[in-house]
RNA sequence: GGCGCUGUGGCGGAAUGGUAACGCAAAGGUCUGCAAAACCUUUUUUUACCGGUUCGAGCCCGGUCGGCGCCUCCA
């Protein structure tokens, strides 16, 4: 299996340190507001991942955080905490705000049918990791204390900018944002922030520096560790992260344990809502939940981030979505033929493995999601004009099973029309055959009622359920 | 200001330099008791524009115009 890899900008094979575990780390949500559409197409995408290191034979060890404390706001006078500020907006404790949109954004996972992760782990509970961690960069000389807090020297660090090819020097000259000017650089970061003199935090804790709490890169660095040792297979995130988050958890992870922090590197590339990008202050960030309200299956989301590849700038239009939602439409009712195999089907077992195996190949080959639906609709086309064998019947559910299983779709769970349906059906059969047009149509529209859709083909008629 | 990405048909979206996948949509046709489906055709000699390299360019090079990202928190 082959990945693109932001370390080396290369596709590569992925060779983990004791296969067949792979240790995969995933940057989360910071959970203080709702997640939008952008969100989920790359957590999606990461899903994705782990369900094709699956089919690989690999075992992926699956760890993502929950950013619930320590993310600061943009602005640099106010330099607020992200939850802090979200509890003062809402009336709420930064406790509650975390616990509510922890709750919600798991919620939605389960509706988007996102695997969960083997740990699921929050910055706050894990304070201990994160205060060693600073501990032992600071026993090696990395950082430094100022009036608001332990800094991480990056001049201390070779190569500092060498992940995201940045030229420092350049970019500081045209700044857009002063910075405390305590700080050395520009680019050093905050290891520990300290608890402001005027007013008490809801979220604060003791350290050998002082009161306070972690900044958002070191628990990044300090969780996957403890999961996943010093050196992960697979680190993943929004391609935003490379230049500052991800940047700063290699330069703190490297310095802390002298090994390498990362072997390969994933970044999801941005989704554009009519051209721009999703932001807060745009409000275009659209909910899974208003799509949902609309009628649209979560199941057509997924579907629609199928369709372009995750280092692509993708596009998201409720346009593009209904087309998606059009062709999963299809795709279940090409589903619901495995009911109504015949002798004369075309489709054989020959057929479904090829199939499969090119569908393989293509996201195998760095997750060529756009390619294994090419194949699929492909099949599609060929079963709707020729039918399946009634000898491949179980190869075709296998596939099903093993689609859903690798795509997170869900068209193996479709049941079979009750006997009652079975019989109109038949009778339908009956009467088209003596040509009484008013019980065919009849029986057509009783069936239809029941959400069974009707196709006559010359020598059967098919069904589809509408779901 | 610096760094980088990008521009493919109505929409979305692919394409080691070799003659533009696939999905969705619309229109016409074949088929059909009707509807749907399926199939064929059209929208679609064409890759923002100009020039260059090449036997050959959507892909390489230069320029022009447009869009976007990062340098500040971000998926």
């Amino acid at each position: 299996m082959q990945l693109y890899n932001t370390l080396t900008r290369k596709i590569e094979p992925i060779q983990p340190l004791k296969p067949p575990a792979v240790g995969v780390y995933t940057c989360g949500p910071t959970v203080y507001d709702y997640a939008h559409i952008g969100h989920w197409f790359n957590y999606i995408r990461m899903d994705l991942l782990i369900r094709v290191l699956q089919i690989n034979d690999l075992k992926p060890l699956w760890v993502m955080n929950i950013t619930d404390v320590g993310h600061l706001v943009s602005d640099a006078d106010e330099g607020e905490d992200k939850l802090e500020k979200g509890a003062r907006r809402e009336g709420k404790t930064a406790w509650e705000v975390a616990d509510f949109y922890t709750k919600d954004f798991l919620e939605c996972m389960h509706h988007l049918n996102i695997l969960t992760p083997d740990h699921i782990v929050k910055a706050t509970e894990h304070i201990e990791e994160q205060t060693e961690l600073i501990k032992m960069l600071e026993q090696k000389g990395y950082t430094y204390v100022i009036d608001d807090g332990v800094y991480y020297d990056t001049s201390k660090f070779p190569g500092y900018a060498a992940f995201a090819r940045l030229d420092l020097d350049d970019q500081q000259a045209g700044a857009r944002v002063q910075y405390n000017t305590q700080k050395r650089s520009a680019s050093d970061f905050a290891l520990w922030k300290f608890s402001p003199k005027d007013h008490k935090r809801d979220m604060e804790w003791d350290s050998p520096w002082g009161k306070g709490f972690p900044g958002w890169h070191i628990e990044c660095s300090a969780m996957s560790m403890k999961y996943l040792g010093s050196t992960l297979d697979i680190h993943t995130g929004g391609i935003d992260h490379i230049p500052v988050h991800h940047t700063n958890e290699i330069a703190q992870s490297e310095a802390a344990t002298g090994v390498r922090f990362v072997n390969t590197w994933m970044h999801g590339n941005h989704v554009m809502v009519n051209d721009e990008k999703i932001s807060k202050s745009l409000g275009n960030g659209i909910r899974l939940q208003e799509i949902i309200s609309k009628g649209i299956p979560a199941e057509a989301v997924r579907l629609h981030v199928l369709e372009s590849h995750y280092r692509s700038h993708s596009k998201f239009s409720w346009e593009s979505l209904e087309a998606a939602n059009n062709r999963l439409k299809s795709y279940h009712a090409m589903a619901d033929q495995k009911w109504q195999t015949t002798d004369v089907g075309l489709i054989n077992d020959n057929d479904i493995k090829n199939i499969q195996t090119a569908i393989q190949e293509s996201l195998s080959n760095d997750l060529q999601t756009f390619d294994a639906l090419r194949h699929l609709s492909a099949l599609e086309t060929t079963i709707d004009t020729g039918g399946i064998n009634a000898t491949s019947q179980d190869a075709f559910n296998a596939f099903l099973l093993w689609i859903d299983a690798t795509l997170g779709l869900c068209l193996s769970t479709g049941s079979d029309i009750t006997d009652k349906q079975k019989e109109l059906l038949e009778q339908r059969g009956v009467s088209r055959k003596t040509k009484d047009w008013k019980t065919s149509d009849m029986i057509r529209a009783t069936l239809l009622e029941e959400g069974i859709d009707i196709k006559d083909s010359a020598t059967q008629q098919r069904w589809s359920k509408r779901f």
